[in-house]
This record gives C-alpha cells, structure tokens and sequence, in this order.
DNA sequence: ACTTAGTTCGAACGATCGTTCGAATTGTTC
DNA sequence: GAACAATTCGAACGATCGTTCGAACTAAGT
C-alpha cells in the first residue's frame, strides 16, 4: 500500500493509467486489504484463518500468496497504512491553527471523524496491536508514538497556555481511552455523528483539564 | 467458580476443613482458572492453545478437561467469576453512601481498584468480551449490563441532583473508555497507585460533566 | 484387604492451521 | 502466433489445534 510494488517488476506504463491511479497490482492489494480488514475486524486476527480471506476475497488460497508473505505482513499492512494515514490527515489539519485549546479540538475530531469512517480498520488496529511480533511490532509502535507525542504536545502547549497543572500522560491517555473505546459501543443507528460524539466528548475533556485551574485542593 | 461443584458427587465433609474452604476440587479449578488467566492475557483466547495451559498449569492436557468441558467455558467462567466480583464489590461500597457526587467516585475508585489488582483478570475480560458465542456470551452480558446501568443511575442522579444537561449515554461510555483503556498502557513502575489515578480520572471526568451546568452555548 | 469414587495421564482422533510448489491461465509485446 | 512475464489455482505439506478415550493411579470408606 504504498512500501512496495509490483514483486517482480516494476512497472513503467509511460501512457495513461485508465482506471485508477495505481499499478493493477496495487489496486488488487487494495482490494485485498480492504477484504481482510473486515475479516480481521469480525474474527479477529487470530480467529481469522486464511481460507476466511480466500471466502472473502474470492481469490483462491494460494493466490492470495502472489500479493504478500504472511499473514502476519498482511495485518501489519493494514496497521501501518492506517495509522499513517490519520497522522497525515491530522498534520493538515493543525496547519496554520494555532489557539492551543482549537488544536486540541481539531485533534479529538480529526480522531473520532477517522475512527467512524474507517471502524473496522481502526478497530483492527486498536485491536490487534499486540498482535505484530518483532519488526512488524516496532514499526507500527514508531507511528504510534508520534501520534502520542503530537497529542503530548497538544496539551502541553494548553498546559503552557492557561497555567494549569495537571499529570500529561493521564490526561492523554485518559483521552485515547475514551475516544478509542467507540469502537466496543458505537451504533450508526444509534449514535449520533463524529461531529457531535467528539464536541461531547471534547466538553466533557477540555472542561474536565481546565476547569481545575492552578487548583489542587480537596481530597 | 462458584456456579458448580464437584462433577461427580457433593461433597458432604462434615468434619474440618482442613487448608483451605472449598472442596480439593474447587481448590484445584480455581487454581487452574488463575493460570489460565495469565496466559489467555499474555496470548490473548484465541492465541492460547489449551497446550500452553497445560505448561502453565503443570496439568497434563487430558487432565485439563476433567475440570471444564472446553476451552470456552474456561474463559466463560473466568469472565463470569471477574465480573460478578467487581458488581459485588461495588454494592457493598456504594451501601450507606447517599451523595450523589461521591456515589460517582467510589464507583470509579472500585473499578480502577479492582483493575489494577487484577489486571490480567480485567484485561481477558475487556478485550476478549467478543470472543464469546450465544449461550456463554449472553450470560456474561447480562452482568455486563447490569453494570453499565448502575452506572448510568449513578449518573443521572448526578444530573438530576445538579440540574445538568449531557448525554448519559456517552459519558458512561467515555468514563469506561477511560478507565478500561488503562490495561494498554498501565505500567507499574512508571504509573502511580489506583488511588491516585482513580482521583485524576475522576477529577477530569467530573469537573467536565459538572462544569457546564445548564450551558450548552457554544459552537 | 477390598471396593468404590476421585483424579491424572499417554496416546491418539479428525479438523484445521499457515504456507508452498508446480502447473495452468491470462495478459502484453513483438 | 510465438515468446515472455504476470497472475491464479488445485493439491498438498507438516504442524498444531481442541477434544476424547481407556487405562492407571490416588485417596477414602468399610
């Protein structure tokens, strides 16, 4: 999805690219990716068997083979072209905003907007991320500690900001608690949008940190 | 553990009861039922092969079923045994205690408490709550949802008590996505006692709820 | 000592797992 | 249509899965 190409060639194709932007063969990784991140999402990784992704892909056993390694490089795949693509986005995003408490908003949304349009491949990666052994592992929990670090820098910025007090890494992971926990309850016929879920959840975080300001008293 | 006794016979035992207060039987499952704990949270249940428990217990793999009829109703009963425990924990703190505020902390206070004394316990039942089918899933759920509403009627006392205005719904989620979330990143060496993150959560959780009364202005 | 029930185990069952291989098929280029 | 690369597949590999069975061992009651 983006690390490698085709496997044995790399394709030229001076002249148009009909269909879609990529190589025949990226297109059909895509496709199987998307196949297996439902498979994934429903079964789990290791509930999910091979011969389940050949049922839904519709591509024979060995066929699916011709696009990746291992099954294990198929769920790292899948866990790093996400991850990258919601830091990416949220990147964007905070350009040329810079109220610390806006920034903060931007970051829950973004969050919860991703989430919502993609819930089984953010739940495959909230998921299954103790599933990746080794190298896999540590490449997917790079991406994972920049997005951490950004949100670090995020409330360190509004800590800065408006002279508050409080433990930073509670407060972040506090916040991924409750935004990455949508995906054990969250109800399309039920639950309103991403927009609304994450200004509730945003009141409910940023009242919670700056309410208390320079205040330790009680208890 | 608890639900049945001795498979073959009840045992009468009228005189002493020597080591321990149950049957030789229940000793012996609740033994392997800690075992099997640790290994369903390390490998996850489907990652877990009945062959690793019977490393882990030091039982042979035949000797295993003598006490449980499948691999399945193992993690039944440990997610079963978790969870009733907590609800009762809960019932008895929460006796005696009639403002409304404090009713919220203490239900917070248990469950990190609880959490972090048994993580292992608490982590197989966060993160293999699908791993269930029918029967056995269901009965874990009725708990479940027990304890879910009693939170929601902690928090609409709350609301009523105070005049607030926000959906129960997502802040009883949020609130377990916060506490939940705490077995992927709780470190014992890094992080403080349950006391204190139980007062850090529920500072940040109760300031947000509370802080907005009657407001819903903005955006 | 004999009986009976409770407990443990070695060995194996059929099923399914992830993966491989060589052949067949398709698509592209001359 | 010959030549070649790209793609797909049926069939099978050895390993491991959850579970079962009957025999063996241990403890208790008489």
């Amino acid at each position: 999805m983006g690390t490698t190409s085709s496997p044995t060639r790399v394709r030229a194709r001076r002249h148009r690219t009909p269909p879609s932007p990529a190589t025949r063969y990226d297109r059909r990784l895509a496709e199987i990716l998307a196949h297996a991140t439902e498979v994934f999402c429903k079964k789990g990784y290791e509930g999910a068997s091979m011969r389940d992704l050949s049922r839904a892909t519709g591509m024979s056993l060995a066929g699916l083979y011709y696009y990746f390694e291992s099954k294990e490089r198929l769920l790292y795949l899948i866990q790093k072209h996400t991850f990258t693509t919601i830091v990416e986005r949220l990147k964007t995003r905070l350009e040329g905003v810079s109220d610390a408490e806006e920034r903060v908003r931007i970051f829950i949304l973004n969050h919860l907007e991703y989430f919502l349009a993609n819930q089984a491949a953010m739940k495959v990666l909230s998921h299954e991320a103790e599933a990746l052994k080794n190298g896999f592992a540590s490449e997917v929990a790079a991406i994972k500690r920049e997005y951490y670090r950004i949100c670090v820098g995020l409330l360190d910025d509004l800590k800065a900001d408006r002279g508050l007090q409080f433990s930073t890494r509670i407060a972040v992971l506090s916040l991924f608690g409750m935004m990455n926990w949508i995906y054990t309850w969250h109800n399309p016929r039920v639950d309103a949008d991403a927009a609304s879920i994450a200004r509730e959840m945003g009141d409910v975080f940023l009242r919670g940190i700056l309410a208390g300001a320079k205040a330790r008293k009680e208890r």
